[in-house]
DNA sequence: CTGAAAGCGCTTACAG
DNA sequence: CTGAAAGCGCTTACAG
């Protein structure tokens, strides 16, 4: 049993394919009383309207791609369910994938989904992505997209993102006025955008308030490694510092069960804050102070970003920073000072 | 500059369409001579396959479409990882939408999706889906369809979820084996099947394992309402228990930080069980005892249960119940025993 | 081994 | 206000 067709509809009521095809949107220029019959005849029938041959006809796709490395970080989720609700709201659907942060993986995505001509792309890029990885797929302006969170250095696009150096001051400024005087800064990838900046901001912030001799060590994350194994690693370089700030969240939680094991009190012997501020930073032990990145505005303004791209598909590229905001919890608030 | 298609490949190498497409498909009916040169001609121009020409041709869409509530949940984000690792290897792209746990919004999500001619659908349904609210857009035999985790009462169709009775019976049975004589059962929507059965299976294991008067109480979630006033509401009631189970490890959390707001010690004066085991679970403090509920079997078993419904659409439904397993861990072992 | 033609289900000028 | 025809970019028999 075929499903029905404009065709069908059109012959079931005695109307024309482009009468039917008008009455889909209902065009003025059909009356009432040929609409009403028109769309007596698709619910009798049950008619479903192709967009894919509409769409086909008019070229576009009314589809948005989202690529993001994986949800395993609850800011990725989050950053995903408002890119979602913004693309829902303008009339596209998403498709959706998951890199793995693995380079391959995401040109083959990226590849199929150009396939699919969806009419334009989100993507947080794998970590090592290159630019000529970009450019052999969505480059060339083949394809309108943006990038968020990780920009890739060297390649020039749209970009919406938390403002990583002003998180880091905040931070900086918040500890410098704890009057901290050892710092390290643990986890990420090293050679990420976002590290770089987040550990600039944070340099600056400290120096800003006075404190002089800033990072004692700046330790980025090996492969998959959580918190916990880093602790350790600080702990064979350097004695426990005054603070330690986490490259986001999920570290920073890995990084406080990791000093309990070794019988330091986070909070208490050594404050620890992050970046993110995901839901559960405000309930762990002790709550963990953080500067929020605010993933459902930087998930609105990317799709705002990517739907102006389609009316001025020449303009420059633009950079848009979310203002971070300084989230202090006991994690920092309650450091009792240097022994 | 209108993007290439197959006739422009044609014309550009000297052949018809036909061998074009007969050449991207790598059919053994071309030459190699003609097929090198077809492809040097497709590398030259940048041509890019249009799969939504080819499909609407071929009346597939290599689509698939998956419609979750949310990702707030690291289960459902597991869950939604392994279906689109499952839909990716399988040659499909996915389309993803999120309910909110909204029946309308739901409803305008497969909508969308049937429009698109997704080839079929993965749905977690949102808590008050009735019969009708499926069989209008997805069901009747429209489309192909499974549903996961949560079944809809009266719509019988392929489902895939952890076992939620046998779940409960794994908790049931252990917080038998530590000798609590009162238990209460904290969380999730009123009316949710997997509510009733992890309800259910934690009577019988207790029963089992000879515990006489088990269910104290047991306290539905009021809408969104997290963990912590669920204690509050608990404690109204009843003394504290000598065991909480959780309906989920998201309310395990909150009501491991009620507890402790309320001045009493998660694992040492009440034991605290739940189910899911998502990864924080490991690391809360106390770890928390959790029946793991398995999303990567759940999602790659349904993507497979689907793709199996293809082969045969007129198939009686079938219900998998994935295995749980319990993890117990010192929220529960180190709980001192009544006083 | 390759080509000409029809068709997938729509939309879009263009007539009337 | 409505209809006939062409076309979006492919695939699929069918010839040769």
């Amino acid at each position: 049993m075929r499903r029905p067709t404009i065709k069908d509809v059109a012959a079931d009521c005695g109307v024309s394919k482009a009468t039917v095809s008008l009455v889909l949107r209902d065009s003025p220029q059909v009356g009432q009383v040929t609409k009403q019959r028109v769309r007596e005849s698709m619910a009798r029938l049950g008619y479903v309207y192709n967009r894919r041959a509409a769409d086909m006809r008019s070229q576009r796709s009314q589809t948005l791609g989202l690529v993001v490395t994986h949800l395993r970080n609850p800011y990725f989720a989050e950053l995903t369910m408002a890119i979602e609700d913004a693309a829902t709201k303008s009339g596209y659907t998403l498709f959706q994938g998951f890199s793995r942060d693995e380079v391959p993986q995401q040109r083959r995505l990226l590849e199929t989904m150009a396939e699919h001509r969806i009419d334009g792309l989100i993507l947080l890029p794998a970590h090592d992505s290159r630019p000529e990885d970009l450019l052999e797929t969505v480059g060339a302006g083949q394809l309108a997209h943006v990038l968020i969170t990780r920009s890739v250095r060297g390649y020039e696009c749209d970009y919406v993102g938390a403002d990583n150096v002003r998180s880091g001051v905040l931070l900086g400024e918040h500890l410098g006025a704890l009057e901290v005087s050892t710092v390290a800064f643990l986890g990420g990838a090293e050679g990420s955008s976002a590290r770089r900046d987040r550990i600039e901001g944070l340099g600056s912030g400290l120096r800003r308030s006075g404190v002089t001799s800033p990072l004692a060590l700046s330790l980025p994350a090996i492969g998959d490694e959580g918190g916990i194994p880093l602790v350790d690693r600080m702990l064979e370089r350097i004695p426990c510092p005054d603070a330690i700030v986490a490259y986001n969240d999920m570290y920073a939680f890995g990084i406080m069960n990791g000093l309990r094991a070794r019988g330091i009190v986070p909070g208490r012997d050594v404050a620890v804050a992050s970046f993110d501020d995901v839901p559960d930073a405000a309930f762990q032990q002790p709550p963990l102070t953080s500067a929020a990145g605010h993933p459902e505005i930087v998930g609105a303004q990317a799709t705002r970003l990517l739907l102006d791209r389609f009316e001025d598909p020449d303009r420059v590229p633009s950079t848009v920073l979310i203002e971070p905001e300084l989230i202090p919890r006991s994690s920092t608030t309650s450091w009792s000072g240097r022994a």
